[in-house]
DNA sequence: CTCCAGGGAGCCT
DNA sequence: AGGCTCCATGGA
């Protein structure tokens, strides 16, 4: 199946490239033997796929036409608005925003960017193997385990892998998963696959806390400390005031927010939400991240 | 060669 | 609770 979906009819419109690309989902590959952080492929309408629950979906942003147009194998309307965060209001977001500069040319310079909603278990994954590692590498990192241990689905002459269940990761070996290039990450894979296979821990138990709590259970996980249980939340769980404090942060801290420098994650996290704007800090976090990362701050 | 990357576990007070 | 130290790996 195919179809597409009118930008106009986004609120705010959509920067596909920089939502997939900016570190924040692991899921989404851009087309053809083309990776991260190269050059080629990176034409305005690449086209990028994910594959969910056995169905790949395809899709692009036609500039010409100014749709998202995809294919796949089934319907994807309801779930591109739901992963891509769609129904988000982008002018009502930035409202919320603080008149700091800093903060506005980071919404200036990648307005479009949208917060994900990652299926609950491979953004836990991927965010676990995100600890000391750069974005493109913890890309590389998800299509490993995606090809070695997914199920292929073939879809218009091509193969493509999903991610792989809890219980297929939780049978592979620390070993394998060193081989993969996960260094030291591997044991914490297996026994967090572990605990999810097992249902030790859930999604809805999580999902239905509130944002601190929630946070806070999910650290009950190995490998999860308190950044990667916030990038969960944010960019799984949809809690948009999640701040996660990571390297890019605390440079933030430092040059920005002195004042937001605290005792504990805790305490720090709280004080930059606020600075960030609250309800909303996280879609804010997201845009000065990319900002920052990318080197366009003249500080 | 050294330094660093979307940190966390284990162990010590 | 709060502060160390160690943990793989590859690119600059």
């Amino acid at each position: 199946m195919r179809g597409t979906i009118p930008v106009e009819s986004l609120p705010g419109g959509i920067d596909l490239r920089t939502t997939l690309e900016s570190g924040q989902s692991y899921l989404w590959e851009r087309d053809g033997e083309t990776a991260y952080g190269t050059d080629a492929g990176q034409e305005e309408d690449a086209w990028y796929y994910t594959v969910l629950n056995g169905d790949v979906v395809r899709v692009r942003h036609r500039p010409t036409r100014d749709v998202l147009a995809w294919e796949a194998t089934t319907d994807a309307t309801d779930l591109l608005m739901e992963l891509l965060g769609l129904e988000d209001d982008l002018h009502d977001i930035r409202a919320t925003v603080p008149e700091d500069t800093i903060l506005q040319q980071a919404w200036d310079h990648s307005f479009g960017l949208r917060i994900v909603s990652d299926p609950f278990f491979p953004s836990l994954i991927s965010f676990i193997c995100s600890a000391q590692m750069r974005v493109e590498r913890i890309h590389r990192m998800q299509r490993a385990l995606r090809e070695q241990y997914g199920e292929r689905v073939s879809f218009m002459g091509q193969s493509y892998y999903g991610f792989p269940s809890p219980a297929t990761l939780a049978a592979a070996t620390e070993a394998e998963l060193r081989d993969l290039g996960l260094g030291y990450r591997a044991p914490y894979v297996v026994e967090t696959s572990r605990l999810i296979a097992d249902g030790e821990i859930t999604k809805a138990d999580v999902s239905a806390r509130p944002y601190e709590d929630a946070r806070e259970r999910l650290t009950d996980l190995v490998g999860v400390g308190p950044k990667v249980a916030d990038c969960v939340c944010l960019f799984s769980l949809s809690f948009l005031q999640a701040v996660p404090l990571d390297t890019w942060m605390q440079t933030a801290i430092d040059r920005y927010y002195p004042d937001c420098a605290g005792d504990s994650y805790a305490e720090t996290s709280r004080a930059l939400r606020s600075a960030l704007g609250g309800t909303y800090a996280g879609y804010t976090q997201t845009y000065l991240f990319e900002y920052l990362r990318t080197g366009q701050d003249k500080s």
